[in-house]
DNA sequence: ACAAAAGTGTTTTAACTACACCCATGG
DNA sequence: CCATGGGTGTAGTTAAAACACTTTTGT
């Protein structure tokens, strides 16, 4: 892009390496307690630096693809995935976080829901891994995933990012048990509904679920807008959905509201 | 990095360009109206594409230094400013966004103090432009600039950010005119002064501002901590999107606490 | 009939809005 | 003593939390 007056000498300009990595997050059911929990994958890395640990799926960026585009394929060749939610997380680019050579990273993040995840194909070099207890990952790529959970739980508290982690039809506790898995406390179901019911693209279909034994409830819909994923917004890579949060005036989605013991 | 199975062709895999650039934002007086308004320093290009043309201020990142020293760097190489306050804004890397080449901008954005922005040496090719009335810029820088406004609005409705374009003593009637100029709208006085008390971080000093024709305000002082600036943290340099300010959580990685106007 | 979860109503409490009013200074 | 913004008080409104209660299914 060739600024005017940068004074670095030449032999510093050299481009560093450019890469793209993301953080997938997906709910998977605990068989004991039924909650769902938050999971991700993360792939083996098969040579060096740090040749055999576990690092977010990733990879270089391709002359003719945007960000977005990049992130998505690499998804798609290392684990399979194709998720319908992926937005830009950061961009990392600390002098020494990869061993010998200069990289920075721009990393995206990503919602799958359960069906989408069993997708994935799992094998020796792919796993899924409960997101709380993750051992020494390589490179930098602890704090990235802390640093997307982190983010993962404030978009949470305001925004309409939970219904990504289901499918087309759901129930209005399973939005709850979201975000009760997500935040890790318990929601009041009576005041959580009565926040849904008020959020404006959340719409009741005439459809329940059965087989509990219980009363059976009422399905919902999600009716809000995607981030688009890919194709639309390629042109400046960062259009239509202005990235993060957009939610300044968005759907009040329900808070705290603690049981009681 | 040489993540696996990345089946693009090697021609392909010549990392584009990376460049960094920043919006800085200031405030500046009104002469008729004494009210502030938003105002951001550009560069006039000096060689090809867009020869002319304003653009953000920004160059290359040199080897040896952080994102974050390099957005700081450039800045201060082009425009002689200094902020407190610098952090990470998006990535912008559409496919088409430079004419010639790919070019990834990895994009931050600045809030300065009034006199800080008096420092700022304009020139032929530099030059204060007021944020509502920009005329098309170079490359995508636009849409780059609007997406800043939009990201400034959306922190300062819950964070911690409208000290950072005052001094070190401020009266709160100063904060609320920062408030009124960047979200466009009046607010009560009472109320917000009310809301101010309240914060955690803003606390009174036994000084007063003497020369109004009215009674002397009470000067008071942000106490909470500023967005270090090429600091320690810069290593892996990640600093967010707040969350909504009750959330006492802070980031794995720097960020400002909240308050709630 | 009973357990269990869906779904509704109601009281309490905190937060925010609007606006009236007093205070201290320069002219 | 008047104009001007600084600063305080307070009633009315709205949203949220806590929790008792009713409904509908499966077994």
């Amino acid at each position: 892009m060739a600024y005017p007056s940068a004074n670095v000498s030449e032999r510093e300009l050299q481009s560093p390496s450019l890469a793209l990595s993301t953080v997938i997050f997906a709910l998977r059911h605990d068989p004991q307690s039924g909650r769902p929990e938050l999971w991700l994958p993360l792939v083996r890395r098969i040579r060096q630096p740090h040749h055999g640990k576990w690092a977010l799926p990733g990879g270089p960026l391709a002359s003719h693809e945007s960000l977005q585009d990049a992130a998505a394929r690499n998804l798609s060749e290392t684990t399979g995935l194709d998720p319908r939610y992926l937005e830009q997380l950061y961009a990392f680019g600390g002098v020494d976080r990869a061993a010998a050579q200069r990289l920075v990273s721009i990393v995206y993040w990503a919602l799958v829901q359960p069906d989408e995840a069993q997708l994935a194909r799992e094998s020796e070099n792919v796993r899924w891994f409960r997101a709380d207890s993750l051992g020494p990952l390589a490179f930098d790529h602890n704090e990235i995933v802390d640093y997307a959970l982190w983010r993962l739980r404030n978009k949470m508290a305001y925004g309409s990012i939970a219904y990504h982690f289901l499918g087309e039809r759901f129930t209005l506790a399973q939005v709850r048990e979201v975000y009760e898995a997500v935040l890790g406390r318990a929601l009041d179901p009576a005041n959580f509904r009565r926040h849904l019911r008020a959020a404006p693209d959340i719409a009741a279909t005439d459809e329940f679920r059965q087989g509990g034994r219980h009363r059976p409830p009422r399905l919902y819909r999600y009716t809000g807008t995607s981030t688009p994923v890919g194709g639309a917004s390629a042109a400046t890579g960062a259009t239509a959905t202005p990235p993060p949060d957009t939610a300044a005036s968005s759907p009040p989605v329900p808070v705290n509201a603690g049981r009681n013991p």
